[in-house]
DNA sequence: CGGCACATTGACTGTTCTCAAACGCGGTGG
DNA sequence: CCACCGCGTTTGAGAACAGTCAATGTGCCG
């Protein structure tokens, strides 16, 4: 595994503590009663792009917390090619599977620089039996990977290539920066189930339809009315978009 | 909800004990120990083809185990089109979220004539609380459930029609019976994205090619080898065969 | 500046959808 | 018992869509 980049130890209350992404993270609602149980360092991890968290089959023995980044989750192909089953974006948990399997069942790569918090399983079980607080956020991320997939399907393999394209650009828009900055082709079309050819050619149409207003390399500007409507979340009965 | 159809109270220690799919099912490893903290009734359920379990938005307060049968669990799309998002076989979980949530995520709807034993949530909450052995088994069904996701859109979403046709009927394959029986076309279509007449259209070409043999209405004989062909998991040649 | 990786475009082919019509089976009523 | 109906399935033809292969364009980096 190459993540190793960087990493520094840290004493945990403090710093999870003044976390950005705490408050939809794992550690959500612990209490300072909760933090004291935690005698194992939790690791910072500097995952540039392109780079692997995790491959299928490594050995187990930590989950993740997505500070900043986005993250893809791979499934390869009995042909070699991949398939992308679901994006952890900031706040997700990833690598839930170390509490019940020796090995990961997905390839876990950076789609865009990422920060991570890596939590040893022990420090999962210890709360997890200690801190009812802990117990019920740990069902709670199970409950919603399995949502996360559920949409994923629906959203990402259900419809024209270009209904799925539209979707891809709304789910990865920033509400803060007011953009997008969508993956390379390939990997556009390993989230959707169409070539890369097929993405280009919709993302260029988009442009044109001024659907996507270039930025800079890879990101745009969304008009979010448009593509809700070319996505078929009919923008009338979705209502809340405006202010 | 519809299933009222017909049940029984029983004692649990001796029913789950000896009931046929419970090596597969949740209660799986708990201990006679165990099975004396549940203090309130497992109730047998008797659910007809084409039968809703539950609807999504209905209050969760149990966790149903799937003896027989087989369920649908269906995502509805904006424009009131359904899409499958999983099946569950016997020994199956349904209904895990109940642990987290106030209601269910999904309609659940049964394919064939189904049983299943409903669950209470209190008892899942106490045994989870005092067995560390269903403890396990719990986050293990979740585990399970995401697998399942996974595995259903890498196989039902990914590939041509063709492809995704041959994918299900393997899936659907009773090893015992040496059989296949496939759903109506509708829903089929809303198992792999395709239309009816895509499903009708590839079914009747497959037994064409030999690849099914009608046994009786809607029950086939499979050709194993040539549709794991079909289906693209033998690494072998990606199958081209004339007539 | 050339080379490389990726994105775009074009022309063509193959697949899937759409709309519409015919079929076949099981059930009902004459 | 047969005629008829309703419903899901099958089939057909044409249009829309997406995949394939190949060429070209573009930005980045040494």
């Amino acid at each position: 595994m190459n993540h190793t980049a960087s990493y520094t130890f840290r004493p945990e209350l403090a710093r999870c503590r003044e976390c950005g992404v705490r408050k939809f993270a794992l550690f959500n609602n612990l209490t300072d009663e909760d933090f004291k149980l935690v005698h194992m360092p939790v690791e910072d991890i500097t995952l540039p792009k392109r780079n692997t968290l995790y491959n299928a089959g490594d050995q187990a023995q930590s989950i993740y917390t997505l500070r900043s980044g986005l993250i893809k989750l791979v499934h390869y192909l009995p042909d070699g090619n991949q398939r992308v089953v679901r994006l952890v974006k900031p706040g997700g948990t990833i690598g839930l599977e170390s509490l019940v399997s020796e090995c990961f069942t997905h390839h876990a790569e950076a789609l865009q620089d990422s920060k991570l918090c890596r939590i040893p399983i022990a420090v999962i079980e210890r709360l997890d039996n200690e801190s009812p607080r802990l117990h019920k956020q740990v069902l709670n991320r199970w409950h919603q990977a399995v949502m996360e997939s559920d949409n994923w399907l629906t959203q990402m393999s259900t419809g024209t290539a270009r209904e799925r394209v539209a979707r891809l650009c709304l789910f990865l828009h920033d509400d803060v920066t007011e953009s997008c900055t969508v993956p390379g082709r390939e990997d556009i079309g390993a989230m959707l189930g169409i070539t890369t050819e097929t993405a280009s050619r919709i993302i260029a149409d988009f442009r044109r339809h001024d659907l996507l207003e270039f930025k800079s390399r890879n990101v745009f500007k969304l008009d979010l009315v448009g593509l809700r409507e070319v996505a078929g979340m009919d923008a009338a009965d979705e209502g809340n978009y405006a202010d």
